[in-house]
DNA sequence: TAGACCTGGTTACCCGGTTCAGAGAGGAAG
DNA sequence: CTTCCTCTCTGAACCGGGTAACCAGGTCTA
């Protein structure tokens, strides 16, 4: 059972090959009645096109790729991915177009994949994420004349096209509120602190806090563990803040059960806030107080851009929407024993 | 600038295609001094295999197919599938096999994502996830003569090739330890009841309850939502079950804070215990008594057998290992008010 | 009535790599 | 000195489509 070609539709419509190529592609060339039989016949024997031999005259390969190079026992925890992944493929599968995924170890077998798959023609583009301050992948990525979306800042695509959310607005809002209620000793739990976004914050919750409050960073790997011996060396330093700023829901979460066992009342006597919003912040008691991000349309937005680049067009930088602070429980005034320090 | 064909090698070392093409993959054919002349002018003008060329012949894709039919927002919360393809992934990669992955919005949608990826020969193989019982995507698959590993039970899978672990196995050893543990009434937070795994834990549950205990089943979809009304309807009952089993953990801490929020002590007066472990287990306050599976090995098992499908070779059912009983501290002894009812 | 122009179809060749049937060259055996 | 074999290497065909160029016949226009 092989499957079948446009040359055996051929030989079943008493037409040549190209007659049947044209039928197919509603290009001109064949008549109307010749068409609609062209395409019964191969509607019946169930004719799909091979995308290889497609792909052979220079054509799509409608296939885009990503490979992931974060340890997998942290893909499997952030959300982030997934919805990120989720949305991207939204906007692909309308256009029929296929995600090749690998999940990679370093940036150098990362560019190596990217390498391989263009050089295969196995993708049209692909999306950059991760940003590193110097990412050699860039460079990579550029010399191999690929269309790439970068999910990162600007600054650091190079000449690759970007899309991006202004990470820095979010970090004010979020201390101009804490701030408002009465916060004085602001600290933030960061992530990986080689991340270009993971710098963006912290250069915009320095600025922020700039006279109206002590700002501490901390950074880490963005797993519950870390996030969790960071908040219990936060909370048993004498001068302990009365508000952190976790970079994940799950380092909040892990945050909001340290204060639970070091009865440190939230929000009575801290107040958390998480960066990226998802069920799990709603779970939680309190729930909590989260930068809300729509993730699917931020990959849906990348996607489309992609799909622009690898038809010709030009496309500028991009700016998403910043995350929103959505206030819930984790959050309140600044405890009273403040005003006395 | 090109990409360097075969014949770009064949020009400048002076010889036919052919022997470009034996040297290249190591068949006889050419002498060793021209082979290695060869390869290093490959090497050095940066020659790759276009995959489009080899799959005319008949070659394999060097790639296997996923489609997750579930919606985004569950995806996004659930770790097991990034888990599970990052195994995947993990023996994909030794290999040079990608994985095309899509998210389609039903079984029909995913069913034709199958049948154009190998009609279009883009794959060799496939995944197919979440068996439900009597599944159309088993008679589809069946009928493309594809290779296919399913990750479910082999009682659904028709003649495909199955991967399973006996969840079945699992459900006993959490009955039997809390049954052990003094409780009487257990209550279960299932999944959605169309999945075959669902419908297998629910009769290991009705059965393992069999005589010691009452047991209490509610399907939801996965949310923390559902979990959580799950959890207040089932605390709000009189006669409340004294230990609750979750389907998983996202729906395990939904459950704790509805616990914790409606004065119900954990593990005092209520024991509950999460089916698949995450950081998230560990992180929040008890830790979660779990049921772990090394969810990325599952996956890597499932790759494994799917090349040797895909080289040809038969594949029996596997079984991998059950979900082992990790306590933490949301389990504890029955309440002592049980006795008294 | 001749030339230009559509219509519906064909032939020929390309894409980049694989495979198969030889063709020379050189060496060993008879 | 043949004959035969082996080792290298090549030309041609092929995989399944796409595309350029062309051609026969009918229609329109000058």
């Amino acid at each position: 059972m092989k499957r079948p070609t446009i040359a055996d539709i051929a030989a079943r419509a008493g037409v040549s090959k190209v007659a049947v190529s044209y039928a197919l592609n509603g290009q001109p060339g064949v008549s109307e009645a010749t068409r609609a039989r062209i395409v019964a016949i191969a509607e019946e024997i169930g004719w799909r096109p091979n995308s290889a031999a497609r792909a052979l005259n220079g054509a799509r390969a409608d296939c885009v790729g990503l490979a992931l190079c974060r340890p997998a026992r942290i893909l499997g925890v952030e959300p982030f991915f997934m919805e990120l992944i989720s949305g991207i493929e939204g906007v692909l599968a309308d256009r029929s177009y296929a995600l090749l995924l690998q999940v990679v170890t370093d940036h150098q077998q990362e560019s190596e994949v990217y390498r391989r798959w263009w050089g295969e023609s196995r993708i049209d583009g692909a999306f950059l994420v991760d940003l590193h301050t110097s990412d050699t992948r860039v460079g990579e990525l550029e010399r191999l004349g690929m269309p790439v979306v970068v999910i990162g800042h600007p600054s650091e695509s190079g000449s690759l096209s970007s899309i991006w959310s202004d990470d820095g607005q979010a970090v004010r809002e979020t201390v101009g509120y804490l701030v408002a209620l009465g916060h004085r000793r602001i600290a933030r739990v960061a992530g990986l602190p080689e991340l270009v976004h993971t710098a963006v914050r912290d250069r915009a919750f320095a600025e922020a806090c700039q006279g109206v409050a002590e700002p501490v960073t901390v950074h880490t790997d963005y797993t519950g563990e870390e996030g969790a011996r960071a908040t219990r060396r936060l909370l048993s330093s004498p001068d302990r803040p009365t508000a952190i700023i976790y970079d994940n829901d799950i380092m909040a979460v892990a945050g909001l059960s340290v204060a639970q066992e070091m009865r440190v009342e939230v929000p009575r006597d801290l107040s958390v806030v998480a960066w990226d919003d998802s069920p799990l912040s709603q779970v939680v008691r309190p729930p909590l107080t989260a930068l809300t991000r729509d993730i699917p349309a931020y990959g849906a937005h990348a996607a489309q851009r992609l799909l622009a680049l690898i038809a010709g067009e030009s496309v500028p930088p991009y700016e998403d929407q910043a995350a929103a602070l959505t206030p819930r429980g984790s959050t309140g005034p600044a405890p009273a024993w403040m005003s006395r320090s």
